[in-house]
DNA sequence: AGCCCTTGCGCG
DNA sequence: AAAGCGCGCAAGGGCT
């Protein structure tokens, strides 16, 4: 009934099982299968040579434990190897360092396998488990570790392609191998690494861990099959886009015609001589201006120009967001991005502190809604796209077991439902009372809907404040499934007792600002009186971990539905269709006749299918979610409904 | 020239 | 009284 083969004294075992039935998630179980069986089989890729075809490696076939069951053994023809195992059934899991380096080679190389475990990945949730974020995950690293031996740094993410293989000889070097034997020397490391990390999730509380790691390694396989398949992108429909709002392609760096106009016109508004000399994309001289013309704002951000009455501001507004459509997606964005008509985005499984995914360099998550046009399928093709509405207060809903709050959460549109239930069929009043408990939104008038929400919905908010109180206390919360957030810097703790940091203080402060968990410290040295009132920062720092904390246990637990949800689909669609088309060779073989998962974002998914898979693939999408509340949740009357559309473009669902 | 920080806004 | 969470990216601007 475990998500690994692990072994477990039995009265543990017993202890487990008790767990899970009054309150842990019940076992994975996907499909008719039983996330624990097949067989383990480690693998190490040789380095890849210059000019060099196919790849070759080592296997070593483990058992349940981890502990090896034969010799290693050399494949000089690694993708067949690997593609003779994924025919068994059920079929291994492959352990290996990290999936992000080692699978789009196998995909390359026209191979898809079903499971994984990535010990990179699963180190790194074991080290927030102990409070130890941010240091290296790498096999190294975690060898290094386990023996007491000096800990090589991580490759920084930009450098892994240009300059991976100087790295990676540095860290070899410190795990003592040399290069040309690191892939069989890597297996040993690997076997033993991954044998130790079996152990300490075993020894992880509670039992949906093990679910989490996981689901952390099946999300990986899916971020690579994601970059390797690639969401269709039309250029001729992005240029539309961008000419009907931009003008003409410009030449060079020129700007477009209607920012240049834009510029000009919001220069004269401002007195400037025939509108020169003014940069609407400089803060500083738009704030000196419209201060200059009587207007005492505090900043040029949106909301505030909104309230300014100059002809000034408008156009303003209007050019901030042409401009911000230019710098980002424009045609800039698309020489660099898309290729062969296909975007890949560059995920970061694991990337954010409550475990969502993050993407580098393409910012393929804040793709503008208008630009979802350019999203269209191929002929013959459909795409399916399925969004979880109003996944965090579902999730809310079902962490806290607060009945009332499930049973509006029961509903198809859970505002509507709170609002008929608590506030007077107020809708909006019902939805903004919500988030604000979510986020620890305080002002805004809010405080009379948050009393509503405390006195209808104890639970849910106990639940909550309970989670703030432990934060701003410097204490740790938990994702359902057991993902930990990160614990306080020592800066914070100096802030909040007063007390100067510590030696080491810099750096875990930075450690933990970059994890994101760090409220900013030095705020504002604006001119508001007592702001260096110790009691007083003491104070911010500590509410401000509070709405982290918070927010945390429902952005991560909805973070680790949206995972399950993910890893579930990505097996259910590979069980649809007739699979790869031997007539193309590699990745694209693999995805050239079956539905594929082509885009995530936090609560929603976009597949490319057949149009005549269309209706199964679409089926999957809802059966998965289903699974995914199931394996995460255990038995609830919380939903989580999806908005599910089958289109030709990405901007014609919802 | 290149680094680092701030500002502002896109997405959920 | 303080003043809603999590991100990535581009540009400006100060600095070395």
């Amino acid at each position: 009934m475990r998500p690994h083969n692990l072994t477990i004294p039995a009265p543990a075992r017993r202890a487990a099982r008790l767990v899970r039935l009054r309150s842990g998630p019940p076992s994975a179980v996907v499909g008719a299968r039983r996330e624990d069986e097949g067989v383990r089989i480690a693998v190490t890729i040789d380095a890849a040579e210059p000019g060099g075809t196919g790849l070759s490696g080592w296997l070593q076939v483990l058992a349940d434990d981890g502990a090896p069951t034969g010799p290693p053994r050399r494949a000089a023809d690694l993708a067949a190897a690997v593609a003779e195992h994924e025919c068994a059934d059920p079929r291994p899991r492959w352990v290996w360092a990290a999936t992000d380096s080692d699978y789009p080679r196998l995909l390359c190389a026209g191979v898809r396998v079903e499971r994984c475990h990535d010990t990179a990945l699963t180190e790194a949730l074991l080290l927030g488990r102990a409070g130890r974020f941010g240091e290296p995950r790498s096999l190294e690293a975690a060898w290094a570790r386990l023996h007491g031996l000096p800990v090589p740094e991580d490759p920084k993410p930009a450098a892994r392609q240009e300059q991976g293989a100087l790295f990676g000889a540095a860290a070899a070097e410190i795990a003592g191998v040399d290069a040309a034997t690191s892939a069989q020397r890597r297996l040993e490391l690997l076997t033993e690494v991954h044998a130790r990390q079996l152990r300490r999730i075993a020894g992880t509380a509670p039992a949906g861990f093990a679910t989490l790691v996981a689901a952390e390694s099946a999300g990986a396989l899916a971020a690579a099959e994601i970059a390797a398949g690639g969401l269709p992108w039309r250029v001729d429909a992005h240029d539309a886009v961008l000419t009907q709002l931009l003008g003409p392609r410009p030449f060079g760096d020129a700007p477009p015609a209607k920012l240049a106009e834009l510029a000009t016109r919001i220069g004269s508004a401002l007195g400037h001589p025939h509108g020169r000399g003014f940069n609407p994309d400089s803060p500083a001289q738009v704030l000196r201006a419209l201060r200059h013309a009587g207007f005492p704002v505090q900043s040029t951000r949106a909301w505030e120009l909104r309230r300014v009455e100059h002809p000034a501001a408008a156009l303003l507004l209007e050019y901030k967001e042409l401009s911000r459509l230019h710098a980002a997606h424009g045609w800039a964005w698309q020489d660099a991005w898309v290729k062969g008509g296909r975007f890949r985005p560059e995920y970061v499984v694991g990337g954010v502190v409550s475990g969502r995914w993050a993407t580098r360099n393409s910012g393929a998550l804040q793709i503008p809604r208008i630009m979802r046009r350019a999203v269209i399928a191929d002929e013959g093709w459909s795409l399916i796209v399925a969004d979880a509405g109003q996944l965090e207060p579902r999730v809310l809903a079902a962490v806290s077991r607060d009945l009332g709050l499930a049973r509006a959460a029961a509903e198809g549109d859970l505002y509507a439902a709170l609002a008929a239930e608590a506030f007077d069929g107020d809708r909006a009043a019902a939805k903004r009372a919500l988030l604000g408990a979510m986020y620890g939104q305080t002002s805004g008038g809010i405080g009379s809907l948050l009393t509503v929400l405390r006195k209808r919905f104890p639970v849910a908010m106990a639940y909550v404040e309970d989670a703030a109180r432990t934060g701003e206390r410097g204490g740790v919360v938990h994702s359902r499934l057991g993902r930990a957030c990160p614990p306080p810097s020592s800066g914070w703790r100096s802030v909040v007792s007063g007390l100067p940091a510590d030696e080491d203080g810099a750096a875990a402060g930075q450690a933990a600002q970059a994890g994101g968990a760090e409220p900013d410290l030095d705020a504002d040295a604006g001119s508001e009186p007592g702001e260096h009132d110790p009691a007083r920062r003491s104070g911010q720092a500590a509410r401000s971990r509070g709405r982290f904390t918070r927010n945390f246990v429902i952005q991560a637990s909805a973070a680790d539905w949206a995972l399950v949800w993910l890893a579930v689909l990505r097996r259910r669609l590979s069980g649809i269709a007739g699979g790869a088309d031997r007539a193309q060779s590699g990745a694209a073989g693999l995805f050239a006749a079956a539905p594929h998962l082509v885009f995530f974002v936090h609560d929603e998914v976009v597949v490319h299918t057949p149009a005549a898979l269309a209706q199964e693939s679409a089926a999957a999408v809802a059966q998965a979610a289903e699974e995914a509340r199931r394996i995460v949740f255990g038995p609830t009357p919380v939903r989580f409904p999806l908005a599910t559309a089958i289109v030709d473009c990405y901007a014609d669902a919802k």
